[in-house]
DNA sequence: GTCTCGCATTGATTTGTGTCAATAGGCCCG
DNA sequence: CGGGCCTATTGACACAAATCAATGCGAGAC
């Protein structure tokens, strides 16, 4: 899904503002914040909602950035990262069509954004959702259920970060993957990648080669097979749930 | 380490439910999430919180468990951690006065939490927070900037966690603690610590040797001093920052 | 007072993962 | 079609932190 995009790239801005949006005709509305809004209050959010259309690797925001805008990925995958000093870089995690970018408080982007693939984003003024909120309790309701469920995956990966091993870290990236697959209607049992190894390792707090090793050992053991670097099909899910739930089973 | 505690719960009452308490008095209100109540809100608040104290080493709820109620940390620390099945054990962070345990939305608690020293706690049904919420949108608008101001210090751990080198990782630690101690009025220069070596470690990624031997060592370049285990006095806070913060000052 | 137990510290050694380096494959471009 | 570039893979080696082990210290029990 991510590299088909390319073609759109083309030679045109790297920054397309396509101006307000028919939230109606949305098909992932529901998997959004917007969700929040009924029929009745769609005018109004189209209103102040545009729509942004960004090539592959390119900013979306920095951390520090005045956040002005909270936005909405509606197509693509994008990376949300820090930046140590010398180079080193966590990312935080890879945002698809129907998540969140920016949060709805604060006065500054506490992390960076770049698009992985081509991106479309919905952008929304804060100030003005926040004219549009005092009306919608649902809104803010909306957005505490998103940010707890944020926290919540932030906290698993705190578990994947500091007590898991290098392949267990693989296995719950891949099983991760594929229940954000399964969760958007797909089989989760082949995956395509919009990151590279390197990418990987940063989000699981490893290197390139190590990623690398492990892939290969698995797909010696048979659990997954990768066809091309950037599909990997998971032949036994089961033995890499197990592999990656080293998580006590509540 | 839920098993010491066991011990002692037998002896006295482990869990004393001491009934509504009086908000109005409350000195940490403006702190917790109670700030979003008005002082016309506050009896309403009242008939539907319960203080509970608690001995040291006694769990407030396991993760999986049924979410009930949400609760404020009054006074004392608290650990809320995730365990893996071989006893691997990641500490999300220690909640202290003024702090939130728990999530406003989700069916079950997502980790577990137990109290380090003895503990009070406010709790309350999250059934009747929602019908008090109902009336009062500022509540869900406080919920959700202290929601979004966990998140965003998760993924700084993640950072920790992901990246950082030992030195580095305690570094922050103690930055964290003193910065923490600022917010609640003291110099930040010496700190109490109310966890063991072990418990530092588990939240920070290492063992408790490498906590031991990074203690050590700062202490030998004078950046620390030690004068009992559980007290830190920060000597050289800059360096200390500039050793914690690899982070690129943005 | 002495015994015991848990925790912190320190040392010796091992090991998992990082680092450095080389090779190979895919893709775009001229 | 060949050249350059980026990424993935693989190997050899280094090193930071874990593991294993021993000692010491302080608090509580009796």
């Amino acid at each position: 899904m991510a590299a088909d995009g390319a073609t759109q790239r083309a030679a045109c801005g790297q920054r397309r503002v396509e101006g307000s949006s028919r939230c109606r005709d949305c098909e992932i509305r529901s998997r959004a914040f917007c969700a929040a809004f009924g029929d009745a209050e769609l005018t109004a959010l189209e209103a102040v909602i545009e729509t942004i259309s960004l090539n592959a690797n390119s900013e979306v925001f920095f951390e520090g950035d005045t956040a002005d805008y909270i936005y909405n990925v509606n197509a693509g995958t994008v990376k949300i990262f820090k930046s140590l000093q010398d180079g080193r870089c966590q990312i935080l995690g890879f945002p698809v069509e129907g998540d969140l970018l920016g949060y709805p408080v604060g006065d500054s982007h506490t992390y960076s954004a770049e698009t992985l693939t081509p991106v479309r984003l919905c952008r929304v003024s804060r100030a003005r959702l926040r004219d549009l909120a005092s009306g919608f309790p649902a809104l803010e309701s909306k957005l505490l259920e998103i940010m707890a469920g944020e926290l919540a995956g932030s906290q698993a990966q705190m578990t994947v970060l500091g007590r898991k091993s290098a392949p267990e870290r693989v296995a719950s990236f891949l099983v991760q993957l594929s229940d954000k697959s399964i969760a958007n209607g797909g089989t989760g049992a082949s995956l395509s990648l919009s990151m590279s190894r390197h990418d990987v390792a940063d989000f699981i707090g490893l290197t390139a080669e190590t990623v690398s090793r492990v892939l290969t050992q698995l797909t010696r053991d048979g659990l997954i097979a990768i066809p091309q670097p950037y599909r990997v099909d998971l032949i036994r899910i089961e033995a890499l749930r197990d592999l990656a739930a080293a998580e006590a089973s509540i």
